[in-house]
DNA sequence: GTGAAAGCGCTAACAA
DNA sequence: TTGTTAGCGCTTTCAC
């Protein structure tokens, strides 16, 4: 039996040439003669050799591997970020490697310097929180670095939806079809995007149309479909009836709600209208299937990872600082509100 | 400004003395007179310096790395699967590295390579076709390995769940509440799993019953919503009537057999039970709430990462060879299916 | 055209 | 206790 490892050597031996030779074979530089190169070519083939990266990185500096730094990898959306990123990036012959943090930050910032000894050449964040502690950790680690799903305070390059005009845009969707009351589940103001902006769509709607904040309607969940169940129960009872339509912050948390309307013996949209954010297949395939703001998860991680792949590119100091980038979202209208109703 | 990449030389001048010494300070391996440890331990502070990982692997050949090979990474299973993966390395201090195929045997094929230039020290192999091939290939990279979701032909360790039983007992569960024509909408018998032995499950129980199998009952779908909508017409047209239930191999497809029933019309469980494979947040919360078998991929992906675990540590040459570990499944009982009914 | 040799950053054996 | 040194496997001058 062989050795199971070969290294360059090995292959030269094999070869009778030397390994600087099979070296130019394999990456196709420098001369070598038809008749050496054909012989290197076969024991290549025969031995099924691999040269090893790290030998390789540490010579050219590249590790040719992206570090994705997440709050939860088995979450939607981000699957369809890291879809998108691997996508964009596996065709420029970057790797992937994960950082799961289970929403915890102290995580977050070990995964940063993780990824710097795994000498990754660039990060995509994640994330759901952006504090000044992030901003300095980021800042010593001199890697290309892109923000995804909060927008930086300090001008590291950032992708984003457009969380305001998103969610004013639902919001006049419901008022144009007569909802007046309209309930509100939010998340938590940790979240900037989700929880402050995505709220302050709403309520400039509203007061674009000449309604008054009703802290009656507004209540907060957790992302989660029971969550929203429950939220959507606290909207009820401090309102004291049911109003007009509920506006989930994601679509998880509208299920929710839609299970708690459901519950209560009313009918969606016949009596109570629901919508949410996010659009994927639970959105498009519910019963009823519901009325949300289809956020591009893939593309935005696509996005994200084209913005990266050019700053790992350009050697420009402060090239792309400052840039943010709004990724499309869209009003998918279905079946779960009512039309011009009163 | 200070060169932006130190490294260990960089450091033990600035603190004047020798690598070796910081060498040691940051492995704590070795002795250090206090004193210098304290003026390294400066250095290192201030400076935020991480060791080059490359370097480091070089030397110990490990690269505390894990690469995850999978057909799809934003599909919830998938997304569950590294999830737990991941929970797992990552307290045994190993990074993952990720190979999507997008259902790819080429890339799946690529992956492999690519993982051993990477010097992963282990690969789990989330299949959904096993061939001759994959055997040959795997074998020749002499890296531990794992196989999950298909059963290996070949000895290679693999993390199951016992299609066949579990198809049978949900089978069971339909023809114990007195259903008697049972459609199904499988898939392609290329996945081993799911297209052969999910509905081998399915026929078990019907041929214990001494209930003959019906063609016209059968349908494949492409485990889509929109497939099994289409698998689940198909079954209709085929019967010429409605049949007592449907099985459909997965949940997204049984959503879609739910929204053909409906358009037809027709209630669930009313007139026709629906049940699915998968039980996740869809079926848990779908409207009707489905009835599927729970399979648990977080803890599937924990027991690949534990198997591979024992086998990198393990350096016996046949150490859990032909191991197939099974994991656990469970029927969950939900609203999608008529009880005691005729 | 080809091989010898230096060097990437680190660890570990050895010497001092 | 500490520093010097020899590799780990690869790329890349630089002689030949």
């Amino acid at each position: 039996m062989t050795k199971s490892i070969l290294n360059l050597k090995d292959i030269a031996n094999l070869a009778q040439t030397s390994s600087s030779s099979v070296s130019r074979v394999i990456n196709s530089s420098g001369y070598v003669k038809k008749e050496v190169r054909d012989r290197i070519q076969v024991i290549l083939d025969e031995t099924g050799y691999r040269p090893n990266a790290f030998a390789k990185a540490l010579h050219s500096k590249k590790s040719l591997t992206i570090g994705v730094i997440l709050p939860k990898i088995n979450a939607t959306s981000s699957g369809e970020n890291v879809a998108g990123i691997d996508d964009y990036f596996s065709k420029q012959g970057y790797s992937v490697i994960l950082g799961n943090t289970n929403h915890s930050v102290d995580k977050e910032f070990e995964y940063l310097d993780l990824f710097k000894e795994k000498q990754v050449d660039g990060i995509i964040l994640i994330a759901t929180t952006l504090t000044p502690e992030h901003q300095s950790r980021i800042k010593r680690l001199h890697i290309p670095i892109v923000i995804m799903g909060q927008k930086s305070l300090d001008g590291t390059p950032c992708v984003v939806f457009n969380e305001i005009a998103a969610a004013q845009e639902l919001t006049n969707y419901l008022l144009d079809n007569h909802h007046h009351n309209i309930g509100y589940i939010g998340v938590s103001e940790e979240d900037v995007s989700v929880g402050v902006e995505r709220k302050q769509g709403y309520l400039n709607a509203l007061e674009k149309h000449g309604i008054k904040k009703d802290e009656r309607l507004l209540s907060i969940g957790a992302f989660s479909v029971i969550s929203g169940y429950d939220a959507c129960q606290r909207i009820f009872e401090q309102f004291g009836s049911a109003p007009d339509a509920i506006f989930a912050a994601n679509d998880k948390m509208a299920i929710g709600a839609i299970n708690y309307i459901l519950d209560q013996g009313l009918s969606i949209p016949g009596d109570v209208s629901v919508c949410g954010v996010g659009g994927g297949v639970f959105a498009q395939h519910y019963n009823p299937k519901i009325t949300s703001l289809f956020y591009d998860s893939n593309s935005a991680g696509r996005a994200a990872a084209n913005l990266l792949y050019r700053l790992i590119q350009s050697d420009e100091k402060d090239f792309l600082k400052n840039h943010i980038e709004f990724v499309q979202y869209k009003l998918e209208i279905r079946n779960s509100v009512k039309l011009n109703s009163n």
